[in-house]
Formats: structure tokens, sequence, C-alpha cells
DNA sequence: GCTAGGCAGGAACCCCTCCTCCCCT
């Protein structure tokens, strides 16, 4: 089975009125976390980056103004997932309604590609103990985050990748069956 | 120097509805 590990900066919170601005992704097979194969693009915005989105992500308007425009950007993605299933940490509320709602907005037709949140792992292995963002998970694995830059897609799917596979080893030792519920989500169609 | 949208999960309660809080940028 393969995995895409997935992230996306934003220029917001809601996927109704704000712009993807960077898409990463690891592609990766069950088992070997370490080493995969990797997506990486800037999204160019139909606004400018607000300045706390800078602030918070590093990412800056002149990064992303002669970047690809989201319908493109959204299927090469599409193409780079292929059958993989994809993780994403609270995707299920905030990566996978911003991709579904983006594809919406250009009329890109979807299509369905299974999905796991990486939270799903955080609460199976530590309940309703401490929070379980990004920044917790990490810091109960005792992930090092130096050389990371946190709040970069790039950076937080590389950690996200080691996270999980962390966890998934702590709750089975069994690398072929995802020991959480797999979902649905959402990905621009591919001709 | 700062904000915001909405779900999942839990409580209370009897099967839905409401509420609160988390978590993402």
């Amino acid at each position: 089975m393969t995995y895409l590990i997935f992230d996306l900066e934003t220029t917001g919170l809601s996927p109704s009125s704000e712009d993807i601005i960077q898409i990463a992704g690891i592609k990766v097979r069950a088992g070997q976390w370490h080493q995969g194969e990797r997506f990486e693009t800037f999204v160019r915005p139909t606004k400018r980056v607000p300045s706390f989105i800078t602030g918070l992500t590093g990412i800056a308007h002149h990064q992303v103004a002669g970047a690809p425009e989201a319908p493109e950007a959204l299927r090469a993605f599409s193409e780079f997932a292929g059958d993989a299933t994809l993780i994403a940490h609270n995707g299920q509320r905030f990566d996978m309604p911003f991709l579904r709602q983006s594809c919406l907005r250009y009329g890109l037709p979807v299509r369905p590609v299974p999905f796991v949140d990486s939270m799903a792992f955080s609460r199976k292995l530590w309940g309703g103990r401490g929070g379980h963002g990004l920044d917790a998970v990490i810091s109960r694995l005792g992930l090092s985050v130096e050389g990371i830059r946190r709040h970069d897609a790039r950076g937080d799917v590389e950690l996200l990748a080691q996270a999980v596979g962390k966890m998934w080893h702590q709750l089975t030792p069994d690398v072929l069956a995802c020991p959480v519920t797999v979902g649905e989500g959402a990905l621009a169609a591919v001709a």
C-alpha cells in the first residue's frame, strides 16, 4: 500500500474564502517512512499573502506570485498522488475540505481518494490525554525539529511522515494493515 | 498588533441535538 503524506499552507483558515499557497507531499510505502518520492509546489493565490501568514509560514507574496495557478497545481498534485492513500494532520477538517473546495471553485471535476487523518493515530495511542496537534505529537514522540522549518509544508510533511511511521509502529507491527480507519477524500480528477 | 470557519467528540439522553473545544493556516 502506498501512502502520500501531505500538507497545505494557505492564506487563512476558511476554505471558502482563502487560497492554497503551498502543497508538499512525500509518497511512501507503508513501513518505509524515511524514504519517499517528494512533491512540492507553491501556488499562486488570488490575493496578497497576509503578513501574519508570512510571519507564520515564512512564505512571502513574491515567492508565490509567479507560481502555478491553483488548477494546474491541483492537477499536478493529483497526478503525483496516483492511487496512494492520502494522510494529513487534521486533514479531515482542514486539508481535505480545502482541496475539495478549491476544485469546486475552479470547476475542476474531482475523484474520490482513500484518506486517513493522522490525528486518529494520536487519539488511538493517547486517547484524551493532552492535545493531538502536530506539535504535541512531535513532542511526545521525541522527534527532532532541528533544521526543519515548521509551518513550511515541506518541513511539516517531513515531520509528519516520521510521526506517522512511529505511531503506526507503536499501534501495530503489521506494516500492511492500517491501524486507523481509512475514510474518503477528493482530489482533482486527472485525464 | 491582530483575526477567523467549521468539524469531531463528548454530554446528556435515548437517538438525536446541542455545546465546547480542538486544530489547521
